[in-house]
DNA sequence: GCTTGTTATGTAAACGTTTTCAGATAATGA
DNA sequence: TCATTATCTGAAAACGTTTACATAACAAGC
């Protein structure tokens, strides 16, 4: 590893007047800089980014943490968040919590020992005590992505939930259903789902008709199929469209639903929430609440790199979602369009904060 | 920011003995533990990394560079890539290089200024010079993940993707198809896509077949449409399979059959290469090549550790394929097996070096 | 009680940078 | 030519750790 002391050596110069050549933080002759220049080639130099971060008490990283990778919702928001940080010339240290909250506390903490500049993380709950604190006592800004904002916690970058579980239920009721249900992740161990089915069975209650029920599943969604059957056992009260805390559990839904001879959307409607890219090329093609995870990510990065340039930025970041229209949805009875498949550009929604 | 400094003021003792104390590096009496350890949480003192980077030269942190996230099988293997570095207590540093050369060196620099222990990285060729100096002028171990090993280039975990190409080409020829077709993503920018053309074109030669027609598209995808049109445009020569370097490739077109009014597999078989999970879902569901994505990335960084952990892991790793049946592929003019549909495990195949 | 050995602790240097401060050099004006 | 100023450069301290080395404390052996 060949250091600036060696390059001053070379170029018969200071390390100071390396350093400066660098960072062209003041003037250095020409003809000095360009025996530095020189010197630097020669020993194929490279400033090792850690006595910087020692010195000046910055990283120059951005830490994010997230539920799982699997997920193409999470990993579109770290390409986001990798994008806006290496536009400003920030690197990304980045780990998973495995919807493990012991695990959530564990990440937030080894990253802020590596002094990162600034951490994103979708909790499991906004609220959770813990991973707050840590975060609160840390000088380095943070962000929650995906989570609620709530009055003491107004660091988040996200979509209103409930208004788009909101415009989930009246797009169903719209094309004539009215025993709606709800499959969702567990609600005690994610404030949006939570959040998702409160806006889900207020907006039914709003339009009058008999409450949904809500079944929760495991993230696995293994045992999708014996609820399903469960919910859907009574011909006579069954219901005929479902909403999905997410688009994972919707395509596991559609396929249950499949294997128990049911057809999408003909014997039932399904709704997702997430709106995943692939989720467009099945068939049937998945209706779904789309939320921007590359502008969360990228939303995320760029707040907290605002906010560490001194500049204040309005929180919390609630993006647009939209709902796309596919064909897992339609009038109870009919089947969706079929192939030549429609081409359904996404539908921008005003209902948000 | 409270450093070890002022642990060791309040404790009463030096900061060696923290240090020693942190570390259990020599024995730290009791008395003076406990002194210590109220110290460390009376301060909520944690451990500046980057100090102790700098002194001991070791960042505890991988490095890894891969071409997108938005594709499931690089995040996949960026998961097991942080499982493996998390296992040993070890950080990851993350970025994309959105298959641009040009970013690729970039991000590699980038990185080793980050003087990350271990680098791994997809190319888009293991021979591009560039970036292999920059690798190998530095001390820290790097993996090439997914590329192909040359005499040259050992350091490399990944799959046989010659006979994995093979082994799709014979799974067709064993249904029946007689004329086939390759498309494939642009091959001078991915020696895999290379090493996949060559394996499927050989199986097929050495099955005393006519060659394929192999077509290159974009990696956007959105110029498979008009090849597609092209290749299958004079019914009495048309391919009756399709072999795809890549499964978002073999969703898009199977996507642009339909649309051209051509049904999967009953017109067309197609087969994919990655074995993505959203690609059981499918209707039809596909039939891919499956590679171990999250054991690729898990044995890239678990090789790079056991290196500076003074072991000498064998390389290259190549781990084996499977070949998943779908529904995409069926005997020409028969549709596959329809609702319910089969589950297909993945069927192991001991066809690999 | 004195040496010897063992164990626990402290001092100080080092890791690779940036940056303050002061000194040296070059440029300018008389 | 000399003083004065502006520009450039160097010495040294600092960032938060770890660790070699030295020293202090203490027990054991005589």
């Amino acid at each position: 590893m060949t250091t600036i002391h060696e390059v001053a050596q070379y170029a018969q110069v200071s390390i100071a007047t390396v350093s400066r050549y660098l960072n062209d933080t003041a003037g250095v002759r020409p003809e000095t800089g360009r025996r530095v220049r020189e010197a630097i080639a020669a020993l194929d130099f490279q400033p090792n980014q850690i006595g910087r971060s020692l010195k000046t008490a910055s990283t120059r990283a951005l830490g994010i943490v997230i539920p799982s990778l699997e997920n193409p919702v999470f990993a579109q928001a770290v390409s986001g968040f990798d994008a806006a940080a290496r536009r400003r010339g920030y690197s990304v240290m980045m780990t998973t919590s495995e919807y493990d909250q012991h695990r959530e506390i564990e990440a937030v903490e080894t990253l802020l020992r590596y002094q990162v500049d600034g951490l994103a993380l979708t909790a499991t709950r906004s609220d959770a005590p813990v991973v707050r604190e840590r975060l609160a006592a840390n000088r380095a800004p943070y962000t929650l992505i995906y989570n609620e904002p709530t009055p003491d916690e107004r660091a988040v970058v996200t979509v209103d939930n409930a208004a788009a579980a909101a415009v989930a239920a009246e797009h169903l009721v719209e094309l004539g259903h009215r025993r709606l249900a709800m499959i969702t992740g567990r609600l005690a161990e994610s404030d949006r789902a939570s959040r998702r089915r409160d806006g889900f069975v207020g907006a039914i209650a709003r339009l009058g008709l008999p409450a949904p029920q809500v079944r929760e599943v495991d993230f696995s969604a293994r045992d999708v199929r014996p609820v399903l059957e469960q919910l859907l056992g009574t011909p006579a009260t069954r219901p005929t469209a479902l909403f999905c805390s997410n688009d994972r559990l919707a395509i596991a839904v559609i396929g249950a639903a499949n294997r128990m001879g049911l057809r999408v959307p003909r014997d039932i409607s399904v709704v997702g929430f997430d709106g995943i890219d692939l989720a467009r090329e099945f068939v049937p093609s998945l209706t779904t609440v789309v939320q921007p995870s590359y502008d969360i990510g990228y939303a995320a990065a760029k707040a907290m790199l605002d906010r560490r340039a001194g500049q204040d930025p309005t929180m919390p970041v609630i993006l647009p979602f939209s709902l796309r229209i596919g064909e897992s949805t339609a009038p109870l009875g009919q089947d969706g369009p079929t192939t030549p498949r429609p081409v359904c550009p996404p539908q921008s929604n005003e209902a948000m904060l």
